[in-house]
RNA sequence: GCGAGAGUGGCGGAACUGGCAGACGCACUGGACUUAGGAUCCAGCGGGCAACCAUGGGGGUUCAACUCCCCCCUCUCGCACCA
């Protein structure tokens, strides 16, 4: 008799189970240890990809696995559901958004239900709820009155295709992170979250972030920017006024021969008004000012600049030097003009030498070779000060610090820290995200709205037309509104937030989903919080997670949580790969989790791409490997049909005794045949290694031991031994253990199969199997002997036999007695338990 | 250019703290069972007739190196005129 494993059977009667039974929900439980599992949530784009399925696989396998040991696990799932496909689908194919994204989270809510996941549905949220978004808005609110949102004219990331704002953190390489457009450069009065403020605390955070991949962290530190230097005014001459620059090395600044200023700078004006050269230097900038910003900022361009025909005072060497105007000066950065040292920066060096401007040595190397007229490039080492007046002689480390001082006792300066990241700018001119509750008053200026009238609720009623801008624009109703402060008519803010708001908050909204007098209960995150185990996908680097860090240190500064960082451990999942290609539409070679799972099953596709590759690395996707899969999962359930009828007590009278087998293997322990014996240690010494190797994440190598196990169980064989009690008890210890776990990676069939092996469900919340040493120790151990490092023979001793006994042995093993002769050995090490390296 | 990671059979991948390289799976080969096998079970499976040779290449340390050190090559990712 053959018995048939059918997943499709299996698996939609324990999702139904599951789902009748809320096997999954979850409450706060002091008793217990909580275990946050946390997977990015999806934007319900219409189905889930194969990049989900390894995501929410990981997910559950850990969800699940410290929910069996005990844990009491929050596993919880929504939908990030504001986003410009939704609008784009609006004006191309006429549904409404609202619709739209509906649809798709129901579809896709099935799809996951399908897969198997352990999610507390009851803590379901979707970002465009406005039970959700209102508390946006509050903290929106609470921003703004801590001048933590604010709003400034400034030119802005333009996405020409999604006609909306980015924040510098969405612009990759020049181009939208979304939509892969050009970005263009647009002057308009935008609202900023102050993450600034945040910087440092952002920044040093990192360092306690152990839990993180280091490279994340080196994304973000690098993407915060933090240099220390100083600020020295350059007085320019015929003027009162002076140039403010900052620079990171004011040991060299007496070599600064030149000035230059970025094209941006507002001193030009006044500089050139009226002069000579007024015209030419008109023109250089208006052309550097039109040129791309991608290509402007790009290492390789070559550097440009004009004279300005104004001079300004080093006021360190009291040397008078030119004023130029450079390309490659950012406004943005630092105080947008900067001192020149072409002897110590390859690029002041570059741009002296095109335009032959002087160049002075003040940092001599330790040879005391270098001079201006044989230098190829700049130089950037440390070494001795010369031609610095009081400081020559002076290394360059303490002149570092000895320069800054005298810069701020002469009042000419002062020590300064400088960011490269910028505000965040949430404003998008864009209908499907959450309205910014501000209203403008014609005579009250900016009013933000009041707390008790949130949430400020989109509009339903709006057409799209893919033209003229928001689509807010057009609602009469929504934007006329009346001052909260003056009670005149007045016009409500017609922008929305960037949806990266939305996914900087749900993490605590889960923690008490539904509540609507506060965003979250503070009781209730404070138990939760933080996330043990964040997973989702390593392009988030950045984005999301400097934005929810930002959000969580907020947080905690309004009283509202005690933890300062939201995510403990974060794992970054690979990519899937198939044919040497991330999977995308655009490329062609996707597969469709649906028919994955309707061909093979959803244990199927969640063992697979856990087996295929350790989840930090990519995976690459395989057909065969997911039969491989599939056989797998076949051979474990076919074994347990097998025995199910001899080791079940409902099935079998004689089997009632069952359910003490391990006490009855206590005692028949020495007595047991030796193939079972050894089962039994492989069963130990299995849980051993699945356990160790789950808790790090090792999933496929996990689930070869798995393999393992079962291969050895098949080694077994079962004719004529059913009436054998010892052979039944080992036996049934070696399927619980197999099922108990396999059931975090293959959860339907293990479910199943618990059943069928006698017990009641759920397997969920059964206990992990433990091992025992004792048993899973090995009584003999093989011992390798090598001659000169290469193996020449094997011996196997009783576990324990002391070091020189088991050298004694190996030197008198036939193979190498006949390989050494008579010579004695120079030297023989013994490792033990493991070889014996015998050097002749 | 700078930083991080990686490079192991035909393929995906194993290898603890330096101790039998290639676990497990895929593919392949053979056998068994069978009317049949593309199901299943069992076995073999880096190269070489062998001594030996093999973890991107070259050197080094060591009794012993995928693992540690130095040089070089290739790939992936991130950053990139940030003063």
């Amino acid at each position: 008799m053959t018995v048939k494993y059918d997943p499709k059977e299996i698996e939609s009667k324990w999702q139904r189970y599951w789902e009748e039974h809320k096997t999954f929900r979850v409450n706060e439980d002091s008793v217990r240890h909580k275990y946050y599992c946390l997977e990015m949530f999806p934007y319900p784009s219409g189905r889930i990809h194969m990049g989900h399925v390894r995501n929410y696989a990981i997910g559950d396998v850990i969800a699940r696995y410290k929910t069996m040991r005990g844990y009491n696990v929050l596993h919880p799932m929504g939908w990030d559901a504001f986003g410009l496909p939704a609008e784009n689908a609006a004006i191309e194919k006429g549904v409404h958004p609202v619709s739209w994204t509906y649809n798709n989270i129901a579809y896709m809510k099935d799809q996951l239900r399908k897969m198997g996941l352990s999610y507390d549905w009851d803590r379901e949220i979707a970002t465009c709820d406005p039970v959700y978004y209102r508390w946006n808005q509050w903290f929106f609110l609470k921003m703004h009155e801590r001048g933590l949102a604010y709003r400034r004219r400034s030119n802005v990331n333009w996405c020409v295709s999604c006609e909306t704002v980015l924040a510098n953190e969405q612009v990759i390489d020049g181009r939208c992170w979304r939509c892969s457009s050009i970005v263009e450069q647009k002057y308009l009065d935008q609202w900023f979250f102050k993450i600034t403020d945040y910087a440092e605390e952002l920044l040093s955070g990192c360092d306690r972030l152990t839990g993180w991949p280091e490279r994340v962290l080196t994304m973000q530190r690098n993407w915060i920017g933090k240099s220390i230097g100083v600020e020295v005014d350059f007085p320019i001459t015929d003027s009162e006024k002076s140039i403010r620059i900052f620079t990171t090395r004011p040991d060299t600044l007496h070599g600064a021969t030149f000035m230059s200023l970025a094209p941006e700078h507002p001193i030009i004006e006044e500089l050139i008004s009226g002069a000579k050269k007024e015209p030419e230097v008109r023109s250089f900038i208006e052309r550097i000012k039109h040129q791309d910003r991608i290509v402007r900022t790009a290492a390789d361009v070559e550097k440009e600049g004009i004279f300005t025909g104004r001079y300004a005072i080093n006021p360190v060497s009291r040397e008078k030097i030119p004023i130029w105007v450079a390309n490659f000066v950012l406004m943005e950065y630092g105080t947008g003009a900067i001192m020149a040292v072409p002897a110590h920066d390859q690029r002041d060096f570059e741009f002296a030498k095109k335009y032959n401007l002087q160049s002075r040595v003040v940092i001599q190397n330790h040879e005391g070779t270098l001079s201006e007229e044989t230098m190829s490039g700049a130089y950037l080492e440390e070494g001795i000060l010369v031609n610095s007046g009081e400081f020559n002689g002076l290394d360059s480390a303490t002149a570092m610090e000895k320069i800054a001082e005298y810069i701020e006792s002469q009042g000419i300066g002062k020590r300064t820290v400088n960011y490269k990241i910028r505000d965040w700018g949430i404003s998008r001119q864009r209908y499907w995200g959450t309205p910014i509750p501000v209203i403008y008053c014609e005579k009250c200026g900016v009013v933000p709205v009041a707390e008790k009238d949130l949430p400020v609720v989109l509009p339903g009623d709006v057409t799209f037309t893919g033209k003229g801008g928001s689509p807010l624009l057009q609602a009469g109703d929504f934007i006329s509104t009346i001052c909260p402060s003056c009670g005149r008519t007045a016009r409500r803010e017609t922008d929305t937030m960037d949806t990266f708001v939305d996914s900087s908050l749900y993490f605590l909204r889960y923690c008490s989903p539904g509540v609507d007098n506060t965003p979250f209960v503070k009781q209730s995150a404070s138990y939760w919080m933080n996330v043990d185990q964040y997973i989702g996908g390593i392009e988030h680097a950045v984005l999301h997670l400097l934005y929810a860090r930002f959000f969580t240190k907020v947080t905690r500064d309004l009283g509202l949580i005690d933890v300062a960082e939201p995510f403990e451990n974060l794992l970054t999942q690979g990519m899937v790969i198939k044919d040497g290609a991330k999977m995308s539409k655009s490329k062609g070679n996707v597969v469709d989790p649906d028919i994955l799972i309707g061909t093979y099953g959803a244990d199927t596709a969640r063992l697979f791409s856990l087996f295929a590759s350790p989840p930090e690395k990519d995976l690459d996707w395989s057909d065969r490997g997911v039969e491989g899969a599939f056989r797998f999962l076949s051979r474990v359930y076919r074994k347990v049909a097998e025995m199910s009828p001899y080791l079940d007590p409902k099935q079998n009278p004689d089997a009632s005794d069952m359910a003490s087998y391990k006490i009855i293997l206590l005692d028949i322990e020495s007595e047991l045949p030796s193939d079972l014996k050894r089962l039994r240690k492989t069963v130990h010494q299995t849980i051993k290694k699945v356990t160790d190797d789950i808790e790090v994440f090792h999933f496929n190598t996990a689930i070869s031991f798995i393999m393992e196990l079962v291969n050895n169980i098949y080694l077994i064989p079962i004719e004529g031994r059913t009436g054998e009690k010892a052979f039944l008890y080992v036996m049934k210890e070696a399927l619980d253990s197999l099922t108990l776990l396999l059931s975090p990676f293959a959860p339907h069939i293990s479910e199943e199969m618990w059943h069928m092996l006698g017990y009641e469900p759920t397997i969920a919340k059964a206990a992990w199997p433990i091992y025992c040493t004792e048993i899973s120790q090995e009584e003999e151990s093989l011992i390798v002997i090598q001659i000169n490092g290469k193996v020449r023979s094997k011996i196997t001793v009783p576990a324990g036999t002391p070091e020189d006994e088991i050298k004694n042995k190996a030197m008198s093993d036939e193979k190498i007695k006949g390989l050494i002769g008579e010579k004695a050995p120079k030297k023989v090490f013994v490792v033990k338990e493991k070889l014996v390296n015998i050097v002749i």
